[in-house]
RNA sequence: GGGGGAAUUCCCGAGCGGCUAAAGGGGGCAGACUGUAAAUCUGUUGUCACUGACUUCGGUGGUCCGAAUCCACCUUCCCCCA
């Protein structure tokens, strides 16, 4: 199990991460399945054709339903959702931002009423790791607090104070829990969360003092919550130089393709974001020409794929004209066929950047498909 | 043949004398969405010379300072009794 740095364009790096469930390619986008299912109706099956890497599920969302107990005696969650690749889970650290007024935060860990049904919930991070345990994934994330981006110094402070403590006692017990026998897989990988809101000083404080501990990667927690692209990637530029060379780099739920072209161009290894199974849900379509949303009037008799220039299976067999009326029906087929474009696009545009970086022309890359992406068409 | 009810802006549907260009849905048009409480949310939806004016609530004519709202007749539709 190791992440090795191919090559590197700049700050922009090409690497590889070997794990139990096959190499990870990195620049890598994650595919988001919340609940262990893309929302939208694409499967697994369909993941593979869309150039998906791995596939990310939330700890929280899979303990409200079906519970952890289902998965791990259906022999973890690559059994369950019928998937050979990476899946990275997300420890519930995120719904105590998006959640807040759902959730109570005491040292010990977190209390949600759960939004399903406002049964109490307790997540700590020995429970989160027990849950993450469970259901196997590949990689497991910190259980961290991800705190409001308006939240104030003093507050941010002892939340990443906090968010330390609840990171060796996530160490610790994955360490316990891959140990055991009954554990489906006893290779699962921890990465830390280093946060710190918008303020330099505590991100780069709370960097060193996670990196100082031996994780299987480092992820930066907290950006896009709500401040602008500019001090997101100035962040990043003031944390970047504190972060490990030999370890893969998270940048949680980001983001936009310009987001990742620019976090690519500032060291950043791994990416997930809602925003491409969301959008394409809502109509909203990303291509070569910049962003679109299919639903609009001016497709109504558009021959044309969504994006004339993408070979996936969705451009290659149907209109901008018909997936508008799939969507203004409220067909099913609507949602399914613009998801899978957004994520193909995503796989897809990570694939490019991985071959820019290693051809050396990164910068170029970045400079033309910025240009474009910025675009409305 | 007799009796009763209804016609409202693209559709459904409130309104029953001034606070009504007219509630609320739907549909239409557009926007938002960044570790997914999101198949969600927001704006807009008579016309124009648009901080104002004009036209509109089946039709025609009345009453009134003022009518989608009251009266008369006409047209169409629905229900009940024969």
């Amino acid at each position: 199990m190791s992440f090795i740095l191919i090559t590197c364009d700049g700050r922009a790096r090409r690497g590889e991460l070997e794990t139990v469930h096959g190499k990870i390619q990195t620049p890598v986008f994650m595919n988001v399945g919340t609940s262990a299912a893309i929302k939208g109706g694409v499967s697994t099956l369909d993941l593979k054709n869309l150039k998906c890497q791995v596939e990310l599920s939330n700890t929280y969302h899979l303990h409200v339903r079906p519970g952890e107990d289902v998965i791990y005696k259906l022999g973890g969650i690559h059994k369950f959702f019928n998937w050979d690749r990476p899946v990275l889970t997300d420890s519930g650290g995120y719904q105590v931002f998006s959640l807040a007024n759902l959730r109570n935060i005491s040292e010990e860990g977190v209390t949600f009423a759960s939004h399903f049904d406002g049964a109490r919930i307790f997540m700590s991070p020995e429970v989160s790791m027990q849950i993450q345990s469970k259901l196997a994934s590949t990689i497991a994330m910190a259980f961290d607090e991800c705190p409001s981006s308006v939240a104030d110094r003093s507050y941010i402070k002892n939340s990443c104070d906090r968010t330390l403590r609840w990171l060796i006692r996530c160490m610790d017990e994955m360490k316990r829990l891959n140990s055991l026998p009954e554990t489906i897989n006893n290779k699962q990988m921890l990465f830390g969360i280093g946060q710190g809101g918008i303020y330099e000083d505590l991100r780069i404080e709370h960097m060193q003092r996670i990196t100082e501990l031996d994780l299987d990667g480092y992820a930066i927690g907290g950006l896009a919550v709500g401040e602008s692209n500019q001090v997101m990637y100035h962040i990043i530029d003031v944390i970047e130089p504190f972060m490990p060379k030999d370890k893969p780099r998270y940048l949680m739920g980001v983001g936009t393709p310009i987001n990742i072209l620019e976090c690519v161009d500032r060291g950043v290894d791994f990416f997930d974001c809602v925003m491409p199974s969301r959008n394409a849900r809502h109509g909203n379509v990303f291509t070569s020409a910049g962003q679109l949303n299919i639903m609009n009037e001016k497709f109504k008799y558009d021959s044309r794929p969504i994006d004339e220039e993408c070979s996936c299976e969705v451009c290659s067999n149907y209109s901008r004209g018909y997936i508008r009326h799939l969507l203004k029906s409220g067909e099913i087929l609507g949602m399914r066929l613009s998801v899978m474009h957004n994520l193909y696009f995503y796989n897809n545009l990570m694939e490019e950047i991985r071959a820019a970086i290693e051809s050396g022309c990164f910068s170029e890359y970045k400079k033309e498909k910025s240009a474009v992406f910025s675009q409305r068409v």
